[in-house]
Parts: structure tokens; sequence; C-alpha cells
RNA sequence: GUGGCUGUAGCUCAGUUGGUCAGAGCACCAGGUUGUGGUCCUGGGGGUCGCGGGUUCAAAUCCCGUCAGCCACCCCA
């Protein structure tokens, strides 16, 4: 057979692996500062504890695991005969891929809650899986690299997520916008038109403003049932102007007599206020009315990333989050509000490699290899890859006595800078010959020294 | 789940109105050069033209089906 791998799935040649880890080494540096501990879960829960967190949409996106050995002993005649794939799957399916790491923290948060001191903070890099269709910078298996404390309503933490995203894509120098709503805000607006209940409807028309524009946006909520005299409203919202300060004190204006909105403008203009004194040299943040984020468990302060570098085409988001006070009140457990962000792996490593172009790619950490003549000359060039090594720097020995061609031509295709050389000659004065493949120049060292040379 | 585009060598692709259309570049291997690579020269290996069926004297080319990939919608990291 022609060997491949599902779509939307990927393997990671060494060039991605090492890009991969240096992301991974940035973030998980930055969590552990702020004070985030490891956690791991499962990478599957059982279907239940996942069902009905993600809205509709999201709950035919989760991989379901059809039961061991025979998964149609449990399934009832009556689905069966009726094709009834509803009725059917809890029957012969109990478990499913993890579709993010936010629920089952929250599962684990409730079943752990004795042991656990609140705020707790925790950090997570897992992958995750969606059965949805693949296009660019969409996969059905992605990692997320999640921060998020839960036991406290303090917006100090909305400004340390802040911080912690603007830390790391400044450390990986990619130019980046902060977009920051809140849902009580959408709550209110939904209020004030007169649709509370349909604030799932409303909030999905608008997200989609910067990229079908407004007419289309109030298309879409007439098809949804919104009167005229709503959709004004609606309009009067959105075309909000000005500095974040200024759309914000227009809103609180329009939404003072709404029950959420108050909260909302009050919570959004803390945040803002938090990240100005806060004397942290913050990535740009914008207070974008449009952001709705689906997933529907978040109550508060929403979060989005999205690129915004010359070097970059990368339109969709790379990380997001948001606020939730009530995702363990399901498991039990009430009254736990939680905050967090996710780092979306791939696609900032897809931004990464992007920036990078394509030259420079690491294939190795290797830095000298060390030439192979023979059994002669063997005792001496296992004594310098044993020395280099010891010194803590990576070297690595041909493994036959090839033409030297083939061998320097080894060197350049993984990229190794140095090749050392010890014939003879060396050997009976303690040298290696040490070469730079990139500029030509070659030296005489002692073996001792053959490490100092190339790191 | 809906719609569009594309499948030819390891990779990127060319292939005219069906008739030397099985090709190029890169990559790979060998030699030129048994202690000096990345340049250059010479030679070489490699393809059921995604798969199945149909039309035709003749199909990579036209038709039908199917599978896969990509892109967009929905939704999302």
């Amino acid at each position: 057979m022609k060997p491949s791998i599902p779509s939307g799935t990927r393997d990671f040649g060494p060039a991605e692996m090492y890009r991969r880890n240096r992301f991974f080494d940035v973030v998980r540096e930055v969590f552990s500062r702020y004070g985030y501990q490891p956690l791991e879960t499962p990478a599957f829960e059982y279907l239940a504890t996942l069902t009905g967190k993600y809205g509709d949409e999201g709950d035919k996106l989760i991989f379901k695991i059809l039961n061991s050995g025979d998964f149609l002993a449990d399934a009832g005649a009556e689905a069966l005969a009726n094709r009834d794939h509803k009725k059917l799957l809890p029957q012969i399916c109990d478990k499913a891929l993890r579709y993010d790491l936010t629920v089952p923290f929250a599962r684990y948060v409730v079943m752990q809650q004795h042991q656990l001191t609140f705020p707790f903070k925790r950090w997570q890099i897992q992958p995750v899986w969606r059965a949805d269709r693949p296009q660019k910078g969409r996969y059905r298996e992605f990692v997320q690299c999640d921060v998020d404390v839960i036991g406290s309503k303090s917006l100090l933490y909305e400004l340390e997520l802040l911080q912690i995203l603007s830390e790391v894509f400044q450390q990986l120098d990619v130019g980046i916008v902060i977009k920051l709503n809140h849902r009580k805000l959408l709550a209110g607006i939904a209020e004030l038109v007169g649709s509370a209940d349909k604030l799932i409807d409303l909030t999905v028309a608008i997200d989609k403003l910067d990229k079908i524009g407004l007419e289309k946006v109030e298309a879409e909520l007439k098809e949804k049932g919104f009167d005229d005299a709503a959709l004004l409203r609606v309009r009067e919202v959105l075309r909000l102007t000005g500095d974040n300060d200024q759309k914000l004190a227009a809103l609180g204006r329009v939404l003072a007599g709404t029950a959420s909105g108050p909260t909302g403008v009050a919570e959004m203009a803390e945040v803002l206020a938090l990240a100005q004194r806060s004397g942290s040299r913050l990535c740009p943040i914008e207070f974008d009315l449009s952001l709705a984020r689906g997933l529907s468990y978040y109550t508060g302060a929403i979060f989005e990333v999205k690129v915004q570098d010359p070097r970059s085409t990368f339109t969709s988001s790379i990380s997001g989050g948001g606020r939730y006070d009530d995702l363990t009140g399901i498991f039990g457990l009430p009254d736990m509000s939680g905050v967090g962000v996710s780092f979306g792996a791939d696609r900032i490593c897809d931004v990464l490699a992007e920036i990078a172009g394509a030259g420079a790619e690491t294939k190795t950490a290797t830095r000298v290899l060390v030439v192979n003549f023979g059994a002669a000359e063997l005792d001496y060039a296992l004594r310098i890859v044993r020395t280099v090594r010891q010194a803590g720097v990576a070297a690595d020995l041909y493994p036959e006595a090839a033409k030297l061609k083939k061998q320097f031509g080894y060197a350049d295709a993984l990229g190794i800078p140095y090749v050392a050389i010890a014939g003879g000659d060396e050997i009976a004065a303690g040298q290696v010959t040490v070469k730079n493949l990139k500029t030509g120049e070659q030296q005489k060292v002692a073996l001792a020294d053959v490490a100092a040379t190339v790191r």
C-alpha cells in the first residue's frame, strides 16, 4: 500500500521540530515564570464529560471513540432499526478524544477540589482533536498551550494574561494585536435590541463584521428574526468609533439601562486601566465589539490574538480565551470563576515558518562531524567525538571510511558547520584539522581545543 | 455538513485540436577528484500518468464513477 496519514494530521521532521521546540520552550518558560503549574490530562475523556460544553457545532466536531469489542451488544434495536444515529451514539460510544484543554481542566479541578489551593494556576500543553474539515491553518490534530487560573474573580488575572500573551509573542518576535471584548457587553446589546434570548445568534453574526461587512451582518440578523428597530440599534453600536476609551464610554451611555451592560463596561474599563498602569510593555490592545468567540462557556472578558506583521499573511486567530464563571458548575462545583487563554501552537509555528522563510532551516544540533579515515585512525577519531561530547558540544562521527566528498557532503546536507579531520600527521602531533564549511577556513588545533573551536 | 479547484518521477511542474507525449528542472546515485564539501562537467536509476470503467483504430488528453489533496463556507487554535 501507499503510505499516507489522515488529512489534517502531520509528521514533524527535524526542521519543524527545532522550530516547534523553540516555541514550546518560550511558552513553558513564560508560563512558569508567572507562577503557573504544569498539568496533563488523558487524551480521551468520557463522551458525557465533553458534550454540551462547546455548543451544537462544537459537539459535532468531537472525535468519538467506538466502544471496543462487540459495540453493537448494547445498541438499542429501535435506534438501529430507525438508523437514528443520535440515539445510537451514546449506546455504542462512551469515550471521545479531548476537544480542548479547558473542559478537562474544569473536570480535574472538580475532582481534585479538596487537594487544590485556590486560586489554582496551571499550564497545559497537549494535543487536541477536532473532526473538522482541514484547510489552511486548520488541522484535525493540533496542540494547544493553555494557561488558566481558576478560583478568583480578580481582574488582575485578565491583566496577567495580557502580559503573558505580550511576552510570548515579543519573545518570538511576531507582531500581533490583542483583541478584547466582553460577553456582558454583547449581552447588553442583545438586551437593548430586545432579544436577550438570541445572544448567540447576535454574537455569531457580529463576529463576521470585519469579514463580510455591516450590510451582510444585518441581512443575517434579519434572517434570524431581528426586526428593523433592533437592526437600527445594532448598527448604532457597531458604528462606534474612536480609541478604546472613547468607544467604551459611548457604549456605556447606550447600555446604561440594561441589566448586564454596565457591569461589562465597568470590567472592561478596569482591565484597560490596569493594562495602562501595569508598567508592562504590552502588545497593542484593541477593544473590538465584533469579537464574539463561539465557545458557549465564556461569561466575561474574551481575548483573541491576530497576527499583525508585514512578513506574515496569516489571518486566522492564533490565540484565544476568556473568562468563564461556571464551567465547573455542571460537574457539581458552582461559583468557580476562571480565566485563561490558549496558544494555538500549530498556527503560531506556521507563522514562524512563514516569517523565517525558506532559508536557514536548522536540521541538526550537531556542531562538528568527525571524518572517518578507517581502522588505523579510528581510535583517534573516537577520542575526538568523545572529548567534544564530554565538553557539552554535539558531535558526530561518520560511520564509514567513505570518500571525503561523501563525508563532507553529509555534513553539508545536514547543515553541520564544522568538519574535523585527523589523519596520520594530526595524530602524531596530537592535533585535529578543523574546517569551517561555511567560510572554507581551516586550522589545526590541539585535540582538547576542538570543542571550544566549534562551539 | 455545503460548494469550488486539482491529481503526471522523491519534489515543483510541462505535455497543443486525442496520433514518437513518457518529458524538464531540482533531488538522488556513480564517475571526473583514494586528505577537502557546497560550484562545474559526464553518465545513470526512477513513473500501473490517483484508482475503476466507458468512447475510439488510438486516451495522460474526451465521458462517467470513485478515492485523495487543496481552497472557501460553517465553525474555530
